[in-house]
DNA sequence: ATGTATGCAAAGCGTTTGCATCATG
DNA sequence: CATGATGCAAACGCTTTGCATACAT
């Protein structure tokens, strides 16, 4: 994402209006490495603006999301979370607890066949890393049962 | 999955019983490659049970899933897909209609070093392919602006 | 006979939307 | 001043749950 007043700006230019509390939003977002849903966003905004509503967090989230500026990541826990970080990486999700820590490893390496891509146009590849983070590997009442929840191939 | 057969053999070894209205939810599964969400199981057994309810199909999808069963895929629509293949494979998914054709490619090189996994105990990967599927190609509605609702790392 | 599964309906949760009001550009 | 944003609350879609009844074992 860009920085809070380059996105200002770019708000401007494409006619749509800078109020106090999109860029409050902005400012939460900003660099932010927390992979935040849309709850926690608003949790943060109301520290500045406590009459903000949520619907104007979810509207101004998806504005940024369309225009390309955040990226929405499904995590497993049936919410949405949010990545100003576009660049290139991936997120490796603990399965118990879903923190999440960011990967940058090379997938170069995946590309699709004319015959595997079937006449799509591929247009991105998504790649999720799942596991237990250090602190749920402790915890003892963990069932073992839950990774197919996550339509996950078999670690190697 | 295993056969409808063979998961009513599993079922009554775990000492969960076998009603009409699961072994046909079995039968509507076994060896289905059309990636069904609930509601499309739900219509497929009212075929054959039409008193059956909803919450019970929900209630086996789970079961199955929680069994190893099942892989529960998340194809970007807000709803849960099933599918009965267990087998190391893919899915490629238009962005559009969210129709999904399965892949099959080696994702051995998708490996993380120590440094990467930063302590989480590794469980498995998931690789999913978006992309407009041949249809969807050829409409000219398309906005275009959706790739950023996947999370995805662009294209090579 | 025991205990689990079922159907129904209601509740739950995350998210979107309608509408009157407000404030930015 | 005109358009678009806000807050509120209601609606929404998917999924889960509570409960009384029915059925598999």
């Amino acid at each position: 994402m860009l920085t809070t007043e380059e996105m200002c700006r770019k708000f401007r230019a494409l006619g749509l209006k800078v109020t106090p509390q999109r860029r409050f939003i902005f400012q939460v977002l900003e660099g932010n490495p927390h992979h935040p849903s849309a709850e926690a966003v608003y949790a943060e905004v109301r520290a500045f603006i406590p009459e903000i509503s949520l619907a104007t967090v979810y509207n101004t989230l998806r504005e940024l999301v369309d225009l390309g500026e955040l990226r929405e990541l499904n995590l497993g826990d049936g919410k949405s979370h949010y990545d100003p970080d576009l660049s290139n990486h991936q997120h490796l999700v603990c399965v118990r607890c879903h923190a999440v820590a960011d990967v940058t490893c090379d997938i170069g390496g995946l590309t699709l066949t004319p015959e595997q891509s079937r006449g799509y146009r591929l247009l991105g590849t998504d790649v999720t890393f799942y596991g237990l983070c250090p602190a749920c590997q402790q915890q003892a009442d963990w069932p073992g049962q839950a990774l197919h929840l996550w339509g996950v191939s078999p670690a190697a």
